[in-house]
DNA sequence: GTGAAAGCGCTAACAC
DNA sequence: GTGTTAGCGCTTTCAC
């Protein structure tokens, strides 16, 4: 198990200093052309690579963003990551993920962690079950730049991204009342997240707009949006006749678990039941019949968040940025399912 | 922009020294009850978070393993991830993702990265790209531990834990030979994959068990492993009147891109051409025909080889471990396509 | 053009 | 029971 060479080592053996040493990899114009290329060579021989865990104790920067979302297994979440990396390494940052899978004490250990890792900022997408938001205003109290994306924790003094979750809500009820269908059920999100409010809302609007009556019990809480929940849920309404020709999903595995279970009952999509989604994951243009859902631009958010965070992390000391937030648009793709 | 409490504030404003506060934050018995206590108050009252960073360099170890893989958005690497998180939370490491989207270049600047910040070992998928190990090589020249998962770089003394591809290939394809097919085909990926060749060995093991024929046109390259590429050459063949009533892909993506081809020339699956995946991923159950395929224990891949290289990582100096070589069974999980 | 010294935050061997 | 010192690998004044 051998030690990886440090620059004391290349100064030891040239015989000159450390500090020469360091300048002289830096390519430090003060320093001869001679000590220069002695000290590339051996550190080429010794294969020198810097220690960036000194680097980072001495500079107080790490060049490090702290990613913290629900699952990446989501490929909304995926690509959402991508958009991060792309922005992130063109700025010469490198990017850590946690994922809290969903659950809050996951998530305060996770952003602890990414403090004590000393990250330059913080992007975060809260779990379901987050309802308390001390562990960020926490980070904030002690300097941590922080921004906000897709799910926001609604009272923290932060940036953020968010897609226009109502917009989407009324876009897809809208064109489900468009195709005809006067019963629409929504399949809604957990409570405490603002996604979710803000697609029913859409779905009310819609409502309204069309001057289409509807009862509360429309809308049926999915909080887990998993392809089993929506399927049972589904199914006991099936099996209780409570009628219905639409539904508006909160998700894409939400809206899959609700269209299985329509077509198990014998039901023909879209003429008997439409259905409408919620992400366009790829797995809805192949599944059977193929699905409309709300495309949200999950690589943009990652791009956009990404931007006001290293925008924070570079401003002067005592400059002030007021948080922004930015609302990035939705549109309906439609397919055979409706 | 506040900085961090440190021991150094601690020790200040009680006026003791920093030894004593860094001892008695970590509960060392030689610190009075008292001094603890007051410590603990004013790490509480200020809001103190240790340092991993200074941590990091003073111990001269991380407790972080770096993952390189292609691509997050796979629904298998996903899982991968998912068992290699559990593992190394478990054993008290962090982990990092980096992604190199297939490509040799960001491989080797990945390892690089991951060198630099002196992750405590590396645990690696290769890119379809690369066909040479140098950086790997490199690393363990350097002492960092290393343990290649699913594609594993061939020449390298490291350990590895693989799933049976052949077996995997073979049981595919004698699965549609036993439903009656005999000209079938396999979509193959990268030939620098030993998991390619390996599929492709078992396509082959099948057909000689069963007598039965095939030419070497039956077995095409799918490079990318992607739906549109499938589906390009599928339809090419259909187009060129090319027979063939099965087909093998290597993964689930281009077996989907198949059948795509396949029912958009309006042949009848599995009647007219059977079709197997690779993988089973989530998609293959909610697909027209439910795809049959072959799955891999993604989950326990990632276990298993987290706890190979924490073995490694924590192996007393100077004590020598063999590389070790895992090798999953797979399973062939059928559906409606075969 | 190069070196010496200090320090980033923390800990551990060695005092007493 | 607590303090002093040194050092992890690196950079950056400040000397000369």
């Amino acid at each position: 198990m051998k030690k990886p060479t440090t620059i004391k080592d290349i100064a030891r053996q040239l015989s000159i200093s450390p500090s020469t040493v360091s300048r002289a990899l830096k390519d430090n114009p003060e320093i001869s052309v001679d000590t220069k290329k002695r000290v590339w060579q051996l550190a080429k021989e010794l294969d020198y690579e810097p220690n960036t865990i000194a680097l980072n104790l001495r500079q107080q920067k790490t060049d490090t963003i702290g990613v913290i979302l629900p699952e990446i297994v989501h490929f909304f979440f995926s690509t959402v990551i991508s958009g991060i990396e792309e922005v992130a390494y063109a700025k010469g940052y490198n990017v850590i993920v946690s994922q809290s899978n969903e659950q809050v004490e996951r998530e305060i250990a996770d952003v602890r962690t990414l403090f004590n890792h000393r990250v330059d900022g913080i992007l975060a997408c809260i779990s379901k079950e987050t309802t308390n938001y001390d562990h960020f205003h926490a980070i904030q109290d002690k300097g941590t730049p922080l921004v906000f994306f897709d799910r926001v924790a609604p009272g923290v003094d932060a940036s953020k991204v968010i897609v226009d979750d109502e917009d989407g809500g009324y876009k897809a009820t809208k064109h489900l009342i468009e195709k005809g269908k006067t019963r629409i059920l929504h399949l809604a999100g957990p409570e405490n997240l603002s996604i979710s409010s803000s697609r029913i809302d859409g779905f009310v609007k819609a409502h309204k707009e069309a001057g289409l009556k509807f009862e509360s019990s429309q809308i049926i809480n999915c909080d887990t949006g998993k392809e089993i929940e929506a399927h049972q849920i589904v199914d006991k309404l099936i099996e209780d006749d409570f009628p219905f020709d639409g539904i508006f999903a909160v998700n894409d595995m939400a809206a899959l678990g609700a269209m299985n279970a329509v077509k198990e009952a014998g039901m023909k999509i879209p003429d008997d039941v439409a259905i409408v989604g919620f992400s366009n994951w790829q797995i809805c243009a192949y599944i059977e019949p193929p699905m409309t859902t709300i495309s949200q631009p999950g690589y943009l958010i990652g791009q956009k968040a990404t931007e006001l965070l290293i925008r924070e992390i570079e401003m002067k000391e005592n400059e002030f940025i007021e948080p922004t937030s930015i609302q990035l648009p939705v549109e309906l793709v439609i397919r055979q399912s409706t």
